[in-house]
DNA sequence: CCACTGACTGGTCGATCGATCAATATTGAC
DNA sequence: GTCAATATTGATCGATCGACCAGTCAGTGG
């Protein structure tokens, strides 16, 4: 039995099922995806995805729960609450580049989870990475580090914004660049960048 | 016959199909969109579609081509270039986020090409909106009424996509401005601390 | 008057979808 | 070792999809 079934002991059949799940779901869409295919990606039958999820709305949903608590658990991690406020927001916006750097497929879902879905499900990363986020952009603006002209939540939508769209449309940022003469950015170019942004400094010349 | 066929004159059966197109692909994407609601909504039969369009990926790319184009017109038309430099900025701005505030049928649409549809189409619109907003934030640069510490095409990018981010996520945003209890914000508000941003004034407090 | 073209309809085809279920294999508790 | 519970399969169901086509009708030029 071992060349029939190796990869998976028995019950991690499950796994397989969301890995392929999220696989497909971001490439297609969830009206894109058919069960077929992803019970093809994980090896095993059609049936065990009913069996296991309820259906395909189901399966959608748990994998994006699944992905989502993996988003949490990682900027939980990532954010040092003890740090100063200026290294917290520097290190909070690298994590957030590098994590949705690091899984394009979940970043890919996540958009596809603004449009399409079984029901419009309210995404509720809302609420943890907002009260925290905000709570930290507060403290840097207390301190002064970044600039005092705007609420600080608008600050963090202004930097979370910018930098999703960095993501997904390097190619426009690229054309934009490039008409000006301008090479590629680095992402730590950019960070600094969007840094600046939200700190305000440079005054215009004279 | 005036009862049978009263509202389109024969060949505007085909502007019908386009506009309920527009509406069906917005609301459910390319995979979630079927001819038959299309026709239904169009009032016409379902080998209408296909005499007129060849299939589903035609009509998609066309009524992917009107709006395109209808939105480039409005640009052409809301942004004169003999505008000073500043006043050029807050125009284009102003029309930008005026524009998809009121075709929000077009813009969900748009959003959904950036994902869905039939084979994953460049969309053409960087062209002439990148090289006109890049020489106009090039000019507004030189005169001194945006930072100096980045490209101008950067600039843009970040007012385009916090904008784009404002229209499609008010949730997200009321909700981070909520936690330090700011309410919500106006369009011209919010367009406001966009130019802010870009201008690079208010040097943080002490 | 006829011939021709294009718009348009209604019905239908094969393909494929999600879902279901009986049957079988495997596990774990005792 | 026994046996109930669970995991898994393979086949199949009805529904629905996009595409297709024969046929009707209106208009037009000769």
């Amino acid at each position: 039995m071992s060349e029939l079934c190796p990869v998976y002991p028995l019950v991690d059949a499950r796994n397989a099922i969301l890995e392929a799940g999220l696989t497909v779901f971001a490439a297609d869409g969830f009206h894109g995806a058919t069960m077929r295919e992803i019970a093809q990606k994980a090896g095993v039958s059609q049936g065990l995805l009913h069996h296991h999820f309820g259906g395909k709305d189901g399966l959608w949903r748990i994998v994006g729960e699944r992905i989502t608590a993996d988003f949490m658990t990682y900027m939980a991690d990532a954010v040092d609450a003890d740090l100063p406020a200026d290294e917290g927001i520097r290190a909070m916006l690298r994590s957030y580049l590098n994590y949705w750097k690091e899984h394009p497929t979940a970043f890919r879902f996540n958009l596809w989870r603004l449009l399409d879905g079984p029901r419009s499900e309210r995404v509720a990363r809302s609420e943890h990475i907002a009260r925290h986020g905000v709570a930290l952009f507060q403290k840097a603006q207390d301190v002064g580090f970044i600039r005092q002209d705007m609420p600080p939540g608008l600050a963090l939508i202004f930097s979370g914004s910018v930098i999703q769209f960095w993501l997904h449309s390097q190619v426009e940022v690229r054309d934009a660049l490039a008409t000006t003469g301008d090479d590629g950015l680095s992402d730590e170019a950019f960070l600094e960048h969007v840094l600046n942004l939200v700190r305000g400094v440079s005054a215009p010349a004279t």
